[in-house]
This record gives structure tokens, sequence and C-alpha cells, in this order.
DNA sequence: GTAAAAGCCCACCCACACCA
DNA sequence: TGGTGTGGGTGGGCTTTTAC
């Protein structure tokens, strides 16, 4: 094996007490701070491999005990605490299948139980092991799960221990107010014009003398009410925290980042008492002292305690208590003195290592590499005529000569720099600032390094498209503003049986992503089927929220990478409307409605789903998914031919489960139908 | 003018509240 | 109940500001 994808965790090992150091210790063992700690890699699994004939293989659908089997044989040299693979254990129960003994072979550790009664036991007994060694949890997986990017696996378990490790809840003083400007801040139009009632997060402290020790926030934990309340009741006696009579109150404290810094404070003879629960205490330099907690929450029904007052919450001591003698170790972080005066971080900064320069001297080092090998023309074998008479400029970035090459191998030129008028198309795969200036100056559309590439693909020039378009000209936007949604997903089209027919029989062009299977690795590809089942060629639509689950972008360096489905969550927020902007369109992902019908889409499915957004018409999306599917050893059948007694996965497109979705927002409007199974 | 520091944004993970 | 949006934490990269 030459390359291979894994999938694993950075962790941090700590020779001397010979542990691993609790979350957050990264970056500081990474600068070398941590005397006898290193960080080490751990590989939970395999997703690609490529062989020494440079062929790779896409593993996602092979399941886990033998990608486990591969992972053995890729990793031969593992190195403890610096390169491992995670210890597993193969539970098993009795059962008489074929595979049984094959699958033992590939775990280094056997465990069988008479029933499963045992086997839950001895999980439970795990789990506590666990909890006792303050680890995250236990992972489960069937022997014969398939590996799922960006997706909650099936057959995939995470055993938690219960968060919530400290013994007890902290009390402390409100000592800030922080605004929101989510939906919490919407809720309340009516109050727009008083600030305060926009708050959302509090800045709590510890008690020390007659003033606070900040360090944490909250701002969860409490309903919309309480918290209109507690900001009513407090309102009178919020102070801005400019005021130079809050530093003493605040110990002197001043937040390293301004969006740190409290847009309210007040004192502690005037404020409340919370109560919070939080995981563990981690180092942490944002706050008065070095440490913070771990997912801070209010006390359910018990978040504001107005039977406190400020005499009675948590001391500095308190913490200091917990640190010292509670579920777990000193943070790294933290020293305490012979007096047990803890020793901010911050004061040994004089001790550290100067810091190595994190700047890369950046875009001049990568121009002055890309000028420095200039492709000359002379030396490149024409292999097409397809760009002849066209002259590209390419934004130089990490790998933008070899779409250059790429370009003149295909009979065009290039435009060395930009210049007004001089060039057909402009080649950049992220929207510079430099890159922005020629498209508002000149009004001309930046095309995505996918143009050269798809063109050269299909040996034709394409039409501009969403998919390969940077940022469309404002004629172009003027065009696509009736043909796709604003992130270029959808775009609905009339289909008949004829023409579906026609789509259905042009797997051709997909063939190519077909891997053969290779003895070495013994890889296994299931055959599966897909029925088709009562089209009516007039309602064709798909669902347009599967193609918008996740999706792709283009990373800094031009690499099509998966954007997490995170991005939906911006959907109404500020963020998504700015999604909606063009000139955003690179670098920000898609806004999402209501997502429960992804979640029922067949797995297999929604992973081809992802693989091709940006379709132009919805029938194109149909054939490329049901391609890759016939790519991938399914086969279609007819709807008369009786499944019922093979492992068929089967797939109902039906007239009645394709219907006329709730549609919410103007951008939504050209999304005419969903698809339920 | 240049390098370092700071600011800002985005990515990840997890917990909880709210809502349909 | 699942999806969404809020909050907390972290690190990392790009851009802007500051210091020399």
């Amino acid at each position: 094996i030459s390359e291979c994808l894994l999938d694993g965790e950075i962790l941090c090992w700590d020779a001397n007490s010979e542990t691993v150091l609790p979350f957050g210790h990264s970056r500081t063992v990474a600068d070398g701070e941590l005397a006898d700690c290193n960080l080490f890699y751990v590989v939970f699994d395999l997703m690609e491999a490529v062989n020494k004939a440079g062929k790779r293989f896409y593993l996602e659908q092979v399941p886990y005990f033998k990608r486990r089997e591969m992972l053995q044989k890729v990793l031969l040299r593992q190195r403890v605490h610096e390169l491992e693979i995670i210890q597993s254990t193969l539970l098993c129960i009795p059962v008489d299948t074929d595979e049984s003994e094959e699958v033992e072979t590939c775990f280094p550790c056997v465990r069988k139980f008479e029933n499963l009664e045992g086997l839950v036991r001895y999980l439970g007994e795990e789990l506590e092991k666990v909890q006792e060694e303050r680890r995250e949890g236990i992972m489960i997986k069937q022997v014969s799960s398939r590996y799922f990017f960006n997706a909650r696996s099936k057959g995939w378990f995470k055993l938690k221990p219960r968060f919530g490790w400290l013994k007890d809840s902290l009390d402390l003083v409100i000592a800030g107010f922080y605004l929101s400007d989510g939906q919490r801040r919407r809720r309340r139009e009516a109050d727009f014009l008083d600030r305060r009632d926009h708050i959302s997060t509090f800045l709590l402290g510890v008690k020390e003398d007659e003033g606070y020790r900040v360090f944490t926030k909250c701002g969860t934990g409490y309903t919309i009410e309480e918290l209109r309340d507690v900001t009513d009741e407090l309102k009178p006696y919020m102070r801005s925290p400019d005021d130079a009579d809050w530093n003493q109150i605040f110990n002197f404290w001043s937040p390293s980042a301004t969006s740190e810094k409290p847009d309210y404070v007040i004192l502690p003879q005037h404020s409340i008492v919370m109560e919070i629960m939080g995981a563990e205490l981690v180092p942490s330099e944002v706050f008065d002292l070095p440490y913070t907690l771990r997912f801070p929450r209010a006390v359910k029904g018990k978040a504001f305690r107005r039977d406190k007052n400020y005499d009675e919450i948590s001391t500095v001591a308190d913490i200091k208590d917990i640190l010292q003698n509670k579920h777990f170790d000193n943070p790294p972080g933290t020293k305490l003195n012979d007096s047990g005066d803890e020793v901010h971080t911050k004061d040994n900064n004089r001790n550290k290592k100067p810091k190595a320069a994190t700047r890369a001297t950046g875009k001049r080092d990568r121009v002055d590499a890309y000028t420095e090998s200039l492709i000359n023309k002379k030396t490149i074998t024409q292999e097409s005529n397809l760009f002849s008479k066209l002259t590209f400029y390419v934004e130089p970035y990490k790998d933008s000569m070899e779409v250059e090459k790429a370009i003149l191998l295909n009979g065009g030129d290039l435009q060395r720099t930009y210049q007004t008028g001089k060039q057909d198309f402009v080649i950049s795969h992220v929207l510079t600032a430099r890159v922005k200036l020629y498209h508002c100056k000149d009004d001309i559309s930046i095309y995505l390094p996918k143009f050269v590439n798809d063109c050269i693909r299909y040996q034709t020039m394409l039409q501009p498209h969403p998919a390969n378009v940077l940022v469309p000209n404002l004629e172009l936007k003027a065009e696509w503003e009736h043909k796709f949604d604003p992130i270029g997903d959808n775009y609905l089209e009339p289909i008949n049986l004829d023409m579906l027919e026609l789509l259905l029989s042009r797997d051709d062009l997909y063939k190519q992503d077909i891997e053969d299977i290779d003895p070495e690795l013994s890889i296994y590809c299931p055959s599966k089927i897909i029925v088709l089942k009562g089209w009516d060629p007039q309602r064709v639509g798909f669902s347009s929220l599967a193609f918008n689950h996740g999706g792709r972008k283009s990373d800094d360096v031009g690499n099509d990478v998966e954007v997490k489905k995170e991005y939906r969550s911006n959907y109404g927020s500020e963020k998504c409307e700015r999604s909606f902007d063009w000139n955003y369109m690179s670098y920000t992902a898609m806004p999402y409605t209501s997502g429960s019908i992804s979640e029922q889409i067949p797995p297999q499915l929604a992973k081809y789903l992802n693989r091709y957004r940006r379709m132009n018409v919805i029938y194109e999306s149909l054939r490329l998914v049901l391609a890759s599917f016939l790519c991938d050893g399914f086969r279609l059948r007819s709807e008369e031919e009786d499944i019922s007694r093979t492992k068929a996965t089967t797939i109902y497109l039906h007239p009645e489960h394709i219907h006329l979705g709730e549609v919410q927002g103007e951008s939504r409007s050209i999304w005419s139908f969903m698809y339920q199974p």
C-alpha cells in the first residue's frame, strides 16, 4: 500500500504519569511546552487505500471486520504512544454463520459470551472502568458495519459515561452580560430599543474578597422566560464595563479578545446567584482564573438562586479544592505553589520557549514558486485543440500549475498577469481580494478550476454553471436567477419516459468510478438491486433536501471537499442570508430547511446524493444517482420480479411519495417537489 | 517595509431548549 | 422525537493591526 486514508484522533501522552492527558492539551504539547509529553495518533479505521500499482480503493462499503484486517496490513509498524491502532475486542455470542471464524481472525482480542445478557453485563463493567479512568466512552461497531462519511453511522454506537463529573454544582454570581443576535434576540423585537433585552449569556464568577474572579460563561440551561425575568430584574444595576472602577471589581481582568468583553457588568451585591453544572475544569486563559468549566450549563429549574446571596457562593478556594482533590488531575497548565495559590499560566510566559513564527510568508512565497517554474509552452506537446484561440488567466495557488498545464495541453493560451479584456476566462479556486477586484471592476465571471478539468474530461466547451463558476458576472447572474436556486442546485424540467430511458442508458460516463475487485485486499462488493416503480413522467421530482444535505465546496487548494451538514442550521440566521450572496458562494454552503426527510433516505442513496450536488436538472441528478448505483454493482429489475426472497435494497419512487412540499420563504419557491419514502 | 501579534471567522465536539 | 439553534470549549488559517 502506498497511500491510505485513516480515521483517528490525536491524543497527548504524558510519559511521567503514563496517562493520556485530558481534553484540551494538544496545543501546549505540540508547542513543546509540556516536558515528557508527546502527541500520538490512534487509528480507528481505514477508508481508502492505494495499492502499489497506484489504484485507489474506496472502502466505505467494506464491512468493518475487513477494514480492521486491512488496517493491520496497512500499518505494519505501529509504535506505542506514537502511532497505534486502537485496541479493540471482538465480543460475540454464539451464532452459526460461515463468517464467524473469519471475523475472529481479524481482531487481536476475542471475548465470547453465552448469551446477550452476559455481553451486556460485561459492557456495563467496562463502562464503569471508563468512568473511573475518565475516558470518553466505548465505541461499539457491528462487525458488518460500513463507514459513513459525515453521517451518523448505522451499526455504530457510542456508550458514554454520564457527563457531569463535577460531584456538585457550583454557585456562581453573575458578573456580566453578553448580548445575542440570534433567535433569542429576534423573539423580542418589540423591545428592540433596549439592548439589555437581548442579553442571552452570563459571565460568572466565584467570590474573592469583595470582588469576583470570573472564570466561565454560561448561556444555556434556563428557559426564555427565566432569562427575561432575570434580565428585567437586574436591568437597573447593569453598567458599562468601560468604567474604570469596574476594573477593580474584575480584579483587573481584561479579556484577551474583545468578543469576551461583556456588554454589561454588575456589582456582586446587586447580582443574582446561578447554580451551574459542568463536566470538568479545563485549563484556559480566557478568564480571570487559569481554568474554566467544560460544558457549563445552568441547573434545570434552579438556574437563578434568589434564595442565596453573594456571601454564600463558591470561592476560589472551592475551585482549587476541586482541582486538587476531586475526580481529576490538576490541569498541566495550572501550577500550585507552596501556599496553594495558583499561578497564572500567563505569568509563566516568560519561561516559555519562544514560539516559532506561525505566520507563513504565504502569498509571496507561493507566487514566487509559481513564477520561478513557469510552464514553457514550447515544451508542451499539445493533445487537443479544445481551447484553441482561447486565453486563460489562472490566479496562482498551490496547484494552479496543474490547471495551466492542462490548458496548454489542450491548445489554450495563458495570460501570465490579469489584464482587462486580455483573457477569455479567469480561473480561481477561491475569491481572493484580488480576484474580487477583477470581478467587480470589469464585470467578469470567475471560473473554478473544475471548469477547465470538466471541459477536458468531456472534451467540449461546457456552459457556465454554478458548479463550475465561482462568481458569475451580472449578465450570467441575471440569467441564472430564473434557472437555479441561489446555490445552483435545482432546476426542474418536465420529463417523459423516453427521456428517462435515454438517461438511464447513459451510465457510460460514470463507469470510470468503478474499481475492480483487488484479490490482494479481498474487497467485498455486494450486489444490490434497485426497483423503479410507478413513475409518473409528468411529476418527476426528487429530494431537493437530500441534494442539499451537506454538499461540496472547494477548499483552499482547490480540492473538492465535503461540507458538513452543520451548515444547514444557518438557515434563517444572518449567516444564511450571507450565503445567498453570490460573492460568498464559494465558501459558504447552502441554506437548508427542515431535514427530517433526508434522514429517511437510505444511506446508500444519501451518499450519492451528497456526491452529486449541483446538478442542473433534476433528471440529470436522478440519472447520476442511478448510474452510480449501477456502477457499484446494483442492477435494475422490473417491478414484476419477485424480490421478497433476495436481499434487495429497494428504493421506491412513486408519485404518491412525491408531493408538493411545504415551501417557506422566497428562496425556496423553486423547490417544487419533495420526496418522501 | 517587514515581522509579529491580534482579530476574526470557521471548523470540530457536546449539552440543552424550543418547536413542529 | 428529530431537527434546529443557542451556548460552552478547542484549534487553525487568513486578514488586519501594531511594533520595530
